[in-house]
Order: structure tokens, then C-alpha cells, then sequence
DNA sequence: CAGGACATGTAAACCGTTACATGATTAA
DNA sequence: TTAATCATGTAACGGTTTACATGTCCTG
């Protein structure tokens, strides 16, 4: 199966938080935090526009030397069946869901919370198996020290993610 | 300027660690802890490795129907000075330099934790400059929680990120 | 009036994945 | 003996970046 295009989704989320975007503003955008998670170049996105556009899913006017873009009903379905896909082991596409929740009240946000503590959990149950099978000697910490030291890491990095889900729950 | 390549240094320490290791083995490889923070498909390890030994990085031998790669003293000299390449802001290539790192002696180390701590400290005082100026009103965190949610979570994250730092230094 | 930001577009190059191929060895 | 694993290789495809291009608007 071909891999998974994320883009179109990403830049419907983020027109439908903002009400309605520029490719410009788009890649703008990129540079702020979104940017943490997720980026495009502005020879991505404004292709993916017009394709967008194509496909039923975005309506655009033009204003100020701009074109604007908006979702249309098909492009707010395609939006809302993405984001209750399941999640799997990604942290950039649990924040980018995140990101494209405006409210607090809506359900699905809990939904993504629970599902990424589970994917977390399972994780941190991985590394902690590895741990013990690769590191059962003193011997085997100083030999490989920089690995033992990520692995380690790695763990806490984990447990802080799960504790911080297990609050917001 | 093009982009920077990863993949052969990745060989480099990998096969460095190890001391030798043939094409198959280093797939293996990424399957396991490795894979964490980098992965390869064979159909990239082999002309790479391929390249590597054209190059001079490389020396290889047959045995038992496999091909052993092992680092030229050239090799060593370019894993070396790509270790001590300055870090940016990709906790992926902080982690792969960590894992070369074989010795807890290794001067390298502490330069590494350093590097990467100013990095951080860098980022988590962007990433509090932005949360005071996105969200300063309750209003804007009622209007865009899931943002909201996910830039109190990256500073959680690089604090704690930055505390395993300084307790490691 | 020059340099930078705004605004959009396309072509080429690069990197990585999936798929296609092949053959040897080993365990059920 | 047949399926799985070992072991390597290459072709096609797709997504992303860099580079090339063009024109406007605003500010110092």
C-alpha cells in the first residue's frame, strides 16, 4: 500500500482553524510553532491547493492580490474522518490533531488522549523490556554507555508523556 | 546548499560500533533500538555501502556468503569529525551521536550533553515567549485549546528534556 | 529607488519507500 | 519439500526540498 499522504489533511486543519487561509499565510504559518510538528514549502502547498481545490474539498476567493482558501462540506467530512482515524505511534500526528481541536468540550479530544496513552503505555512497556534484556550486567552499561544512556532517556521521556495524558484525562 | 545526509554517517558509527557488520546484519540492526531514532530499508544500505566503499570509507571482505564492512582509517577520521559537528535542533541526531558513544570517558560526551542543553534552553525560552504572547487572555486558551494544550506540553517536555541534561553533566 | 516582504508558480534533484527479483540455506 | 530466513540487488514511484522565475507593494 502507497504511504499515507498527510499534507492535505494538515492544510485542511489548519484553514478550518483559522476560518480560511492563503497559501502564503499557510507557509507562514510552517514558521511558527505548527512548524514544531509539521512543515511544507510554499512550492507544496500551493500545488496541494489547487488539487484541494480540484477535489471538492477547499473553495477559494481572491482579495488583496490573495487567494483565500475555505473548506466546503465535503472538506469539513474529510476533515472529521481523519482526525477519528486511529492513532498510531507518532507523536507529531497526536499534536497535530490536537492543534486542530478548538474547543474543550469536544469528545474527541479525550478520545485522542486515551488513545495515545495506550500507544505510549505499550511503548514504555518496549523500552523497559529492552532495558532489562540489553543492560542485565554492569559490564554491558559501561561498554555501551551511550546507548544505555539514550535508552534510559528515552524511558523518562515516555513517563513524563504518560503522566502528563493521565492529568489531562 | 543540499540538504545534509545522515545515512552514511549512521553506517559509519553503526558499523564502527560493532567493528564489522555486513548489509543484512546493519537492516537488522534497525529493527531493534536503533530503529527508535533511525531507520533504513536495505534497498538504501546496500548502494550506500556500495558508495562508502568506493569512496574509501570502507573496506570489505567476504565470508560465509556475506560482505563485511569495516571503517579505513579515513572512515574513522570522517565519523570523527561529523561527531563533532555542532548539533541543531533534532533530538534524532543528538540521540544517534549519544549511541556512537561507546565509553562514559569519552570527552565527546560531555560536549554533546552541553551542546544539546543550550539547545534546549534556546527552545523552551521561544516556546514561553509564545506562550505569553499567543495565550494572554483566558479567552484565546478557551478559543484554541487543543494549541494551547500542546505548547504547555512541548515546555513540559523540553524542561524535562533540559533537567535530565543538567543531572547527566 | 533599492531592498525586503508579500505572493505565487514550476522544474529539477534528492531521498526514501515499495515492489520486483533472485538464489542459498535451514527448520518443520 | 516447502516455507521461512538469510542475503543482496535494482526499478519505479512518490513526497519534499532547492532552485529558478516573476511581479507587486511598502518602507527607509
Amino acid at each position: 500500500m502507497p504511504k499515507k499522504r498527510i499534507l492535505p489533511y494538515v492544510l485542511l486543519g489548519l484553514i478550518n482553524n483559522k476560518g480560511s487561509l492563503s497559501g502564503y499565510q499557510i507557509s507562514q504559518e510552517f514558521k511558527n510553532e505548527v512548524g514544531d510538528f509539521w512543515h511544507a514549502s510554499h512550492s507544496q502547498i500551493y500545488p496541494e491547493l489547487g488539487r484541494m481545490k480540484d477535489d471538492g474539498w477547499l473553495k477559494d476567493h481572491d482579495e488583496d492580490k490573495s487567494t483565500f482558501y475555505t473548506l466546503t462540506t465535503e472538506g469539513h467530512q474529510i476533515l472529521r474522518t481523519w482526525m477519528q482515524e486511529p492513532l498510531d505511534d507518532n507523536e507529531e500526528l497526536f499534536s497535530l490533531k490536537l492543534y486542530f481541536i478548538k474547543d474543550e468540550s469536544d469528545p474527541l479530544l479525550n478520545t485522542l488522549l486515551k488513545e495515545e496513552l495506550q500507544i505510549k503505555q505499550t511503548k514504555l512497556d518496549y523500552l523497559q523490556g529492552r532495558l532489562q534484556t540489553v543492560f542485565d550486567t554492569e559490564n554491558k552499561i559501561k561498554d555501551n554507555y551511550g546507548h544505555y544512556l539514550i535508552l534510559t532517556r528515552a524511558i523518562e521521556r515516555e513517563s513524563n508523556h504518560i503522566n502528563w495524558l493521565k492529568n489531562k484525562l
